[in-house]
DNA sequence: CTAATTTGACCGGC
DNA sequence: GCCGGTCAAATTAG
């Protein structure tokens, strides 16, 4: 490996100020508009800052020569986001044993199968700084349909879907899988994006991406239980974080196979969303806390050709309420042109 | 009462 | 046959 690309950092970071510069003009919009929603303004302010600190952090890992990788900024939230492609998982500091299961599904590359959904994987540390594992939520609603030992693992793996899959069409789903050294760290795995329309239904409040696990591995060791998720407002999600959080995307395989009716881009499919982003939604505190991330990695120029899995331009264009985030964009360009239109961005 | 979780059985890929 | 993933009946929670 080789450094890690300080371009594509270079480009999270002019990504990052840019998105900053925009948020920074829907705030300013919404404070001129007197109409403008509760809550909209101080979720600005947060995104704003967010990006802030996400362009310092990627700053200061660019700084650091060794840098490639871990780099976790000091203390705070660290998503990482890494293509991987099934075997190869590029050394990651917390999980050794990463191979465990990457296996998976075939990637038999040509062959290229059904099967195949755009997945990533966070890995969220929870310590200190949060209770425990509990509040672990992203404002989606999951329903847990099973759960596994994984051979090599300590901890059984949770397998939670949308709680609306039978009504819409929402195929997302979600594994965690809590670390075998770290207990403190979960391993959550998305598969498949949200088509639900899960907000509150007078308020158009988007589903936010990067829903969080309500984990519970051992019923025993960890009385903490969340059984938290109903739905949320997502206005708090930015609020908090995990202390170290990290998002490794891999197996970029958009199976439109699976989601017929989607393929194509109809104003239907707004709900869309599958980045995520730092939405973190403690049910239980809904206090103020900033967090800072840095996100980095999501080196793969290669297979997003089809750049589906998180189509930020084409799903920020089409649902404006959509707008948290986009962490990454496909390559190369990404952010040549982002454009919220005014107005609308979340109502 | 409804809805979510639990848990062993089942299924398909390797 | 092993293993990961899902189903579904039974159970528990709200």
């Amino acid at each position: 490996m080789e450094n890690c690309n300080i371009h594509w950092e270079q480009r999270s970071l002019v990504n990052e100020l840019a998105q900053g510069r925009e948020l920074a003009r829907q705030l300013q919009i919404h404070l001129n508009a007197p109409s403008s929603p509760h809550g909209t303004r101080e979720l600005l302010v947060q995104k704003i800052i967010l990006s802030y600190e996400k362009a310092l952090s990627i700053l200061n890992s660019i700084g650091s020569p060794s840098g490639c990788e871990q780099q976790q900024p000091t203390g705070h939230v660290a998503i990482r986001m890494v293509e991987s492609p099934p075997h190869s998982l590029n050394g990651s500091p917390w999980s050794e044993d990463s191979d465990r299961e990457f296996k998976d599904h075939d990637n038999k590359d040509s062959s290229g199968k059904r099967k195949t959904l755009p997945r990533w994987t966070q890995q969220i540390r929870v310590t200190s700084g949060m209770g425990l594992e509990g509040p672990l939520d992203d404002g989606f609603s999951w329903r847990k349909y099973g759960q596994k030992d994984i051979l090599g693992a300590r901890y059984p793996r949770g397998y939670y879907r949308c709680t609306h899959r039978n009504v819409q069409d929402c195929f997302a789903t979600k594994q965690v899988q809590r670390s075998n050294e770290d207990p403190s760290i979960f391993e959550i795995t998305y598969r498949g994006r949200h088509t639900c329309t899960q907000a509150s239904p007078g308020t158009s409040t988007p589903p936010s991406p990067s829903p969080l696990p309500p984990e519970r591995t051992e019923p025993q060791n960890n009385p903490v239980e969340s059984q938290q998720n109903q739905q949320h407002s997502q206005q708090n999600m930015l609020l908090n974080l995990p202390e170290g959080l990290r998002v490794i995307s891999e197996g970029l395989d958009i199976s439109e196979e699976l989601f017929p009716s989607f393929n194509n881009p109809s104003p239907l499919n707004n709900n869309y969303l599958g980045s995520f982003s730092p939405p973190f939604a403690g049910p239980t505190t809904s206090g103020t806390n900033y967090f800072s991330m840095s996100q980095q990695g999501f080196g793969a120029e290669q297979n997003i050709q089809s750049g589906d899995i998180i189509s930020p331009a084409t799903s920020a264009a089409n649902s404006p309420s959509v707008g948290l985030d986009f962490p990454f964009g496909q390559d190369d360009q990404l952010f040549p042109n982002f454009s919220f239109d005014g107005p609308g961005f979340f109502s």
